[in-house]
DNA sequence: GAATTAATTGAACGTTCGTTTTATTATTGT
DNA sequence: ACAATAATAAAACGAACGTTCAATTAATTC
């Protein structure tokens, strides 16, 4: 046998990025094979070479393109306010809800980035620091502004990112927690970890949220 | 070849132990081989087999060394008080003094995972699940007795804990921060987070502890 | 409907993997 | 010194790996 009746190379890429993520996000990148990921999307290995040239190569369009639109989600989701708080809480909301909905492709960016040759983890990391980077810049325009109380600035984005981003590890959709109200949760902590629950307008925001969350979960 | 002079079982087994932990948390689990593991050690392959049956025991040999160590050291770190406020403080300060000392172990033993077989990740979590409900102990008592204000329990223990292991991921001994000021300012955010601050008495004990690590770092 | 292009198969290549077996040498106990 | 034992080397095993190549068929173009 050779071409099959209705294969369409489009879908055929797009059905290897999905199974790709899924297989490398269980078994990890170095486990899984590439006889595993044919079979996976019902194809022989070899098809696999018409769309990514080595295995390398297809880990990294999965890290680049998740990153990228990581970094696109934020661009849109940015206020236009200078208001620190406004602006942290609108940076929590959305790195919660992208790596909520991209669990699996968040582990592989995170977990697998020791397979990159050199050259491609330079650029993996290079859009990791520049969307990290926004979080440092909200933190310190806060504080510098008074509305922030933190000790070290770097530090607290880190332990932030590593907070938010580490719902992919136990969160489970559809268990106990809903999306909506995970997210209240992390923004209350987040703000009384920055110092910003003295206002009074934070505390009244949040709990807004929290409300907001409680509804959408009684649906 | 055979024997060679001033061979010590115990030696080249504690010298496998070190070298493979390295090894597994530079490149990991599936990509680092037995040859590359025997090469670092100064043997060949063959003798790595008199010590461990097979690589997936080596794996889950460290695993649970590792998890049992951070057991051990929290019952030695115990304080002997009720206090929630003096438990949550030593529960941070241990665990993030035993995680960057021993950044690769901790690695390794959160990274490999799927590694194991299940029965062995069995065993593991187990450990880990039962180091985790020390601290939503911590945090139930102190709710209850209105010297934290929590929204979630659950939720915040793992939020906690993602944060404080998250320092292995980018904290190096000797840089720009000593491990007493990364302690110190990580109990200063535990304690804004759970909403321990109203008391005065933590903020009067973290803003010792910092001090103490200033001073450290200024030898 | 013939020619061209796109998509895939099946078989094979050389390499590396974890592991086993057997032989050989150093050390220890008597 | 001599037996017993501990520690390693050297070579080999079959299996699986990523990848390549030639052949083959479906879809598209003219």
């Amino acid at each position: 046998m050779a071409r099959t009746t209705g294969s369409d190379g489009e879908k055929t890429e797009a059905t290897i990025r999905e199974a790709a993520v899924n297989l490398i996000a269980r078994f990890g990148y170095e486990a899984m094979s590439m006889r595993q990921l044919a079979a996976e999307v019902g194809v022989q290995a070899a098809a696999l070479y018409r769309y990514f040239p080595t295995k390398e190569e297809l880990l990294f369009t999965l890290m680049r393109e998740h990153m990228e639109g990581l970094t696109d989600a934020w661009e849109a989701a940015r206020p236009a306010s200078a208001d620190p708080v406004r602006r942290l809480a609108a940076y929590v909301e959305n790195h919660i809800a992208f790596h909520i909905e991209r669990r699996h492709a968040t582990h592989v960016s995170n977990m697998e980035l020791r397979s990159l040759s050199p050259e491609r983890l330079t650029q993996i990391l290079r859009l990791r620091t520049a969307y990290e980077k926004e979080l440092r810049a909200i933190l310190r325009d806060g504080s510098d502004a008074g509305v922030f109380n933190i000790d070290d600035t770097g530090l607290t984005a880190m332990a932030l990112i590593q907070m938010m981003t580490g719902v992919i590890v136990w969160f489970r959709p559809g268990e106990r927690l809903s999306i909506a109200e995970v997210t209240a949760t992390y923004l209350s902590m987040t703000m009384r970890l920055v110092g910003a629950g003295t206002a009074g307008e934070t505390t009244h925001d949040s709990a807004r949220a929290l409300g907001r969350a409680r509804d959408a979960a009684a649906l």
